[in-house]
This record gives C-alpha cells, structure tokens and sequence, in this order.
DNA sequence: ATGATGTCCGTAAACGTTTACGGCAATCTC
DNA sequence: GAGATTGCCGTAAACGTTTACGGACATCAT
C-alpha cells in the first residue's frame, strides 16, 4: 500500500493533524512564545510591542496563515469593513454600469460589498433587504434606485445605518441622501447641440416617466429648448426599449409626422428609431438627426454612429462613495454632482436646406 | 411644545433610551419572560418549547424589532448564509449577465452575495481576493473566469471553502470544479446555420484567444465545418471589439476578401464589421451573411436584425448555484451545461446564385 | 406512595476577537 | 539608591449567539 497518491487533503489521516481548524489568535500566541494580548495589538497595529517581538509575531502569522476571523472581530467592535448595494434587478444599462463601478471603487479603497437585487413590487421587499444587509455587518448602504416606486419604498423604509441612493434629479431626505450626475445637464447638451446645428423643430422619444433618468432627460430637453426660445416639440415617452421606439417610429412614418431631429433618451431607443427610419427611406443624419444617450458599447459603429451623451459612471461611483463614507465616519463631504458629456458623431448634422 | 412633529430619530430626546441599541436576545427573554435559552430555540425552531411561550416569545420579537446578529451566530457555528463570487471587473455581456443572474437566483434562495472583482494581473490578486471571500464568512464561492489567465490563478489558488468557476469548456480539477454554458454548441449551431443555408465559405470573426469563449466559439465553428466536410475558412482573432471588427473588415474589403458568410465570435465583433461592410457597399445579408453570438440588447433592432445565439443566463445561474450548493452540503449533482440556442432574424440568408 | 417518563425550560461554556486595566522590569531623576 | 517614569506585556471581561446538559414539575402506571 506505500506510494498510494494522495494529492491533496494531505492531513487527512494523521491522527493529531487538528482537522484543518483554521489557526487562531491564540495558536499564533504560543506559537511565536507571547500571550494572545501581544497579537492582538500586532494585528492592529497598537503601540506598546516592541520591534522584536512584533517582528516574530508576524513571522508565526505568515507562516501558518493566520487569518482574522472577521466574525468575531465584528461582534467586539460592531465595525464592518463592507458596504452593501441594494440594486433594482433590471439589466440595463445605467443600473449595470454603476453597479460594476461602485463594486471597483468600493475594492480599492478596501471594503467588500454584498449586494442584494430587488424586484417589483418594491415594497416591504426593500425593508427588507435593508434588513438583510444590516444584518450581514455593513457600514453603509448605497441604493440604486433608477425608478420612482422603488425609491419611494427607499424613503418610507428605516434604517439605522447611513444610506445613501443614487437616483438622478431626486431629492434627499433627512434619512436617506442621495446622490447622481446631472443627467438633466446631459440632456440638456444634448439638445443644444441639436439647436446649435440649426434645428428647430427637436422632438424627444423619452424614456420611462416610471424611472427618474426618464423624467430628467425629458425635463433638460425641455429646458434647453425653453432657454433657446423655441417650443418642445412632440414627445413620445416609451420605455427604452428599442422595439418601442421602432413601432413609434413608423407611426410617425405612416402619418409623416417625422421631424427634423430627435433627442433619443437613450441609445437603444435611437436604435430602434433608426431602424424605423431606415426601412423607409429616411435617412439619418441626411433627413434626420438623432442624438442618442448612454453612450453604450458599439454606439460608435451604430450605422450612423451615434452622437451621445456619455455618463462617467467610475467619477460616479468615487463620489457616491466618497459621499457614504463621510456619512459613516461623520465627515462632511462636496456634493457636487457630476456632468456627463456631450460626444459627437456622425447622426445629428447641420440642418438640410432642403425644401 | 405639544403637538410637535419629530417623524424619525422619535427616541433621539429620550433620557433613558438606550441610544438605539439594538436588541439582543437577552433583551427579548427577559421581555417574554423567559430565559435567552428559550429565545434561542424558537429562533431556531427547535422542539421543547410550548406553543404558548412560542406565541409569546414571537410576539415580542415583532414588538420590538429584534433581529439575529449575523457575526454572533457565524461565529459559534461557523456556517454562514451567504455566498461570495468573484468576477473579473470586464464590463462584457457574458461576465456581467452572469453576475447579475448569480445575485437574483441567490437571493432567492436566501443567500446574500459578496462580490469581489479583480484585474490583471491576475496572480496574487486572486489568491487575495479568495480568501478575502472566505473572511466574510462566505460558504462558498462562484469564480466567473471568462479569461483564461484568471481561471489558471485560481486553479494554483488554495482555498478552505468550496470553489466553483464558471468558465466555458474549461476542466475541473480536483480542487475546484468548473460548469459553463455549452458554447461550443452554440457556436455549432451559428455555424450549422450558416451551412444550412447553402454557404461553403464560412469565416470566422474570432473573440480574443485569451478568453474561454473566444477558444470554445472557434472551436465550435471548426467543429461545425470539418462535420459537414467544410475546410474551415478565413479565421482572424481579434478582441470582441467593433472597432477591431471593423478594421479588419476593410482590410478584408481592401483586398477583396470578403467571405460568403461570417461567423462573428459577438454581436458587438458583427456591429463593427457590418459598418465596414455598408460603408463600402457590401450589403449584409444579400452579399455577405452574417451570424453574432450574444443576442446583446438591441440586437434585433441592428440593421440589418442579427441573427445570432442566445445564452440563458437564468439557467446557468441556477445550475451552478445548485451544483455549489450540493458541493457545501456534500451532496453530488447532476452538471450537464446548459444548452444556448440559435435565434434567426435577417442577417443571414441562403447562399445568392450570383455570379 | 413510588418510581419512571416526558415536557418544558434554565444554565454554563464556548466561539475568536478587542479593550481596559494592571504589573513587572528597566531606565531615569535627583 | 529611593522613588518616579517608561516600555513592554499578560489578564479579565465583554460582544451575542448556539449547544449540551441538567433540573423542575406534571403525568402516568404500578
């Protein structure tokens, strides 16, 4: 029986091997010869240890892969060093986008997050998944919350933690703060660009007025055309989805209704549009012009590619968290939302002097 | 000073109200009337405890908001409720579809997830990130490793709790078992397609060789060609880019090369070379037939709608939760991978008589 | 009445840390 | 050289649970 291989779960038949028990506080004491006081003070980088000894501590630690017990360490001080995200569970682009970005900043300034999805109805769903993320030990808490109801349930829920809620153009409570980037100055430049290219006659294919982003973009595509004195134009508010904007779209068609130029309030809207357009006939940008927001992978080879509007969602999620953690520690922070910007393309041109 | 309206922080004045401390356990018994033993059991549906005192304890448990410290309980029992996974910070369709059916199927199985990202170079980083997942408290941890350079980083990273990584065609190893999709399959079936139709020479926009997908797809497209006694055509590696799609596609056109039907390794490769291919004149699919993979929104409203295959990330969440599951609990589960399927709209059409 | 059997409940110990406190040398002060 | 000071270290208690054990009381058969 000698020579048998046995790769791995080597200590598995040794008789006084302690069952791969992952080491602890006190196995690092006697290990490096001090009491468990003395580790503790050298995992925290507490004064009173002298050079030597913190050196063979650390020594012991590194050698058999003492890790702190994270459990323990926050049932004494009631600290976390995670945060938690709550998220809507749409797929869409915004949410996505600074999902990922939160969790990359949240990475490098060291905290973990646990991120809890929720879906409509929201309602007690979100106390709850307050509730669960309180439970799992964060600091503090960032929301996501795209659309209208769910930051309603957001407001109306407690919390004894900070929490914090990314949703363009909503206001802050006392409770809950939030935060985001001036989607409406997005819209807004947007629109001016259109202006600016000589066009008068903009109307908006709008998102959902269920979601915040909708109502803001459709708010500065108003707003810059009020300040330009001219007067909106038709509004259509979908639901973003390309499919929408392309059978709203051919409704125009049929009853040629199209307009000069269109403020899309976001990419796969204009690409729905366009899709219309172009199985018509109707060119973009030649009799038409369209500008899109997002600014979503592949917009730049879109056929025409799309002028956008682009949103920093990384600036984003540094603030948000930036804005969280003073609200943990009691700091006070610049709150300065940020400005998305305005990327120019191929499908939005001077106006045609045709007719 | 009646009547004053104080809507939150009501105990905030309170002299002896303990500064919104939250509840124990200790604090319910002695409420109830009974010891925290008792408490514990209902908590715990545990047996001998009357159904009155049951009724009683419950109630108080509403009454004053109790809810179970997480870090109490993980560390005398040491199990813990929520999983950890570990993706690469790419923003691509596959990782992030992944990740967010991961989060939705967990939480409805009551697991909370905690998400770490890591970035080339994956080396130490990985290890680091692994066990800052098992610090947590995590039960075990799902590994999305779409590159092929992290799952390596994982298979020489060493971990007490279960690992699973999800990464296309790639093999288990003792330490941490793999499940993925069936890509290949799809890319079979994109092939298969195209052959179907009557076309003979078939290329192939290939993802980056550095990711599984882009190895298993190419793969899949070789298979589909040698099956049907096809010599495999133009192959060209690229990085899932439009832009790099598109670049190569001019080339293509340049040296007039440009192939009967193309198999793009994306839906996001088939955006950048279909441009290329319009603004040259090359009409998609009356000239050239054209196949994505992803079926990434939008997609149906590209011009022309892309016929490409569809991956149920729903699906696979669900499998690999399961398989992790079964592998923290020791059960053994069934791992057949998930099917893709082939969803056909108008890119790609039966071989033109011309010339 | 006696012992056996169950049902319900209380108690002690443990999980792995942190923190406050106290103690013992060695060094300094005059 | 006695007292004060400093630098280093050990110890006890606490954090909020779970688990194993044991005890009180009522019920039942004999």
């Amino acid at each position: 029986m000698a020579g048998r291989a046995v790769p791995h779960e080597a200590n598995e038949g040794l008789p006084d091997a302690p069952r791969r028990r992952k080491p602890t506080i006190n196995d690092v004491a006697s290990m490096a010869g001090v009491s468990f006081g003395t580790v503790s003070r050298v995992l925290n980088d507490a004064p009173d240890v002298s050079a030597a000894t913190r050196q063979r501590v650390l020594q012991v630690i590194k050698d058999i892969g003492y890790r702190r017990n994270r459990a323990a360490t926050a049932l004494v001080t009631s600290r976390s060093t995670s945060i938690g995200i709550l998220s809507d569970g749409s797929p869409r682009f915004g949410p996505v986008g600074t999902l990922m970005a939160l969790e990359n900043i949240a990475r490098k300034k060291g905290y973990a997050t646990t991120v809890i999805s929720v879906e409509q109805p929201y309602g007690d769903s979100v106390q709850a998944a307050l509730d669960t993320l309180d439970d799992t030990g964060v600091g503090g808490i960032i929301v996501i919350a795209p659309v209208v109801d769910m930051a309603a349930a957001v407001w109306n829920a407690s919390c004894r933690i900070p929490v914090e809620m990314i949703a363009a153009g909503a206001s802050s409570t006392p409770n809950v703060f939030t935060y985001s980037e001036n989607q409406e100055l997005g819209a807004r430049l947007a629109t001016q660009h259109l202006i600016d290219l000589g066009h008068t006659d903009i109307a908006h294919f709008a998102g959902s007025m269920e979601w915040f982003d909708g109502r803001v973009r459709k708010r500065g595509w108003e707003a810059a055309l009020r300040d330009a004195g001219l007067t909106p134009g038709l509004c259509l508010e979908g639901d973003w989805s390309p499919r929408w904007a392309y059978e709203t779209a051919l409704q125009l068609v049929r009853e040629q209704k199209v307009p000069q130029a269109i403020f899309a309030a976001s990419d796969h809207t204009a690409l729905g549009l366009i899709r219309a357009f172009a199985e018509n006939g109707i060119r973009v940008p030649e009799d038409v012009s369209v500008v899109g927001f997002d600014d979503i992978e592949g917009s730049d080879y879109f056929l025409p590619p799309l002028t956008t509007v682009r949103q920093d969602f990384t600036a984003l999620a540094l603030m948000s968290m930036e804005v969280l953690l003073g609200a943990m520690e009691g700091r006070d922070v610049d709150r300065t939302p940020i400005a998305p910007t305005l990327v120019v393309r191929d499908s939005a041109r001077q106006v045609s002097p045709r007719k």
